[in-house]
DNA sequence: TGACTCATACAAACTAGTTGGTATGTTTTG
DNA sequence: CAAAACATACCAACTAGTTTGTATGAGTCA
């Protein structure tokens, strides 16, 4: 048995459960849509805590951002998609990588800050660049293995950048979440994912 | 000069007023950002009016979906994309209309529905529904011109549909939306739809 | 044609509840 | 003990929705 109650978490951990909470509920209900008591309340802390770690609700959703960036930037760091000798193969390993995340839930499968950038691109700037730092610094994880790969399978085209097609996959996966709320479905999603495969196999000559 | 002043508006033309300012102001704050007075201002009308056209903001968020969807559709049942003889240059000439569409402030060329769904597509069955109606009915309306540039291509491939392509136009679409309003730049989102162009033309063997 | 009826289309003021945020504690920890 | 990490109680502003009242136009019938 712990010495500390499990029904009260340690102390200094509020800030986290609150982010966690915030990812939480930022996907089920948007941003807008969430007041700060539901965010305390599933983290399962009070007011007071919140707006001691954070000074506004604002703030909480810029943090949220930025968490969301770090946490999965941690995920797609450590996955397996970076294994293949052939930059090609990094590359198609990481769309099926993506594919394979499309499982369960909508609410578990969508990305926070495609989410909240979407309600707040025109109402906070700060929220807005804290999205897009997450969503564009992920596609430059991406820039190097399109770019070797380029240069691996003689590609001159161009009309087409590593950076275009970098940023290109994570428009059809922004796309494929909201085609599947739309559809309340996610194997529409997959569909679309697949068509990536394709497109990415037939620009390299792949077909 | 009028018989009727100009400074008030005729009657019956609050619940066209309230929907246009609804599309409006949903496509630059949101559907939950938004407030019902938020929507009477602009719409230059009062409160009593809404609540006589719609029993409820969420009433009015469906019935904005399902204008939307009329409205756009009217719009592209017009445009000269269905003009050439080849079903081909039809879907690609659709891809154009869409590419041309993209210029101006991002809060004038996004999809309101695809903008509605990301907020309610898990607290509001009712819009959730009428987005999706607008969102597929749009996919259905790409279909035949797909299916017909399967056969005149002698395409076989049965990995694909055309159904499954004419959706991942859209989700091409939406993608893009996100992705511009992260950068809060318009150009990320064309270029995605050149990346769709080229699959289009690759998948028929245009190369 | 013109007075009467009546439903529709609004307007203005109001209400009960929620919102983000604050002021002021109390407890824990270094 | 001092500061950090919380909790409690509270507030002003805002929220969706209601209540009540009024102007208007379309029928209707003498």
């Amino acid at each position: 048995m712990s010495s500390r109650p499990t029904s009260k978490p340690a102390r200094g951990t509020a800030r986290d459960a609150l982010l966690d909470a915030a990812l939480a509920v930022f996907r089920e209900k948007g941003y807008s849509a969430t007041s700060v008591d539901d965010v305390c309340a599933r983290a399962g802390v009070t007011k007071g805590a919140f707006f001691h770690h954070f000074k506004s609700k604002e703030e909480l959703g810029q943090a949220a951002a930025e968490f969301w960036g770090t946490m999965t930037g941690e995920v797609f760091r450590t996955a397996p998609y970076h294994d293949p000798a052939d930059p090609l193969e990094r590359v198609l390993a990481y769309i099926d990588f993506r594919k394979a995340l499309l499982q369960g839930e909508i609410a578990e499968i969508t990305c926070v800050a495609g989410t909240m950038v979407q309600e707040t691109y025109q109402t906070s700037p700060a929220i807005r660049a804290a999205c897009e730092k997450t969503i564009y610094g992920h596609v430059e994880t991406l820039v190097a293995d399109i770019e070797a790969a380029r240069e691996a399978y003689a590609i001159t085209d161009t009309r087409w950048s590593a950076q275009g097609l970098a940023a290109h996959t994570q428009t059809v996966l922004q796309g494929a979440f909201i085609m599947a709320k739309a559809r309340n479905d996610v194997a529409i999603a997959q569909d679309s994912v697949d068509h990536l495969r394709r497109y990415v196999e037939m620009l390299f000559k792949r077909a």
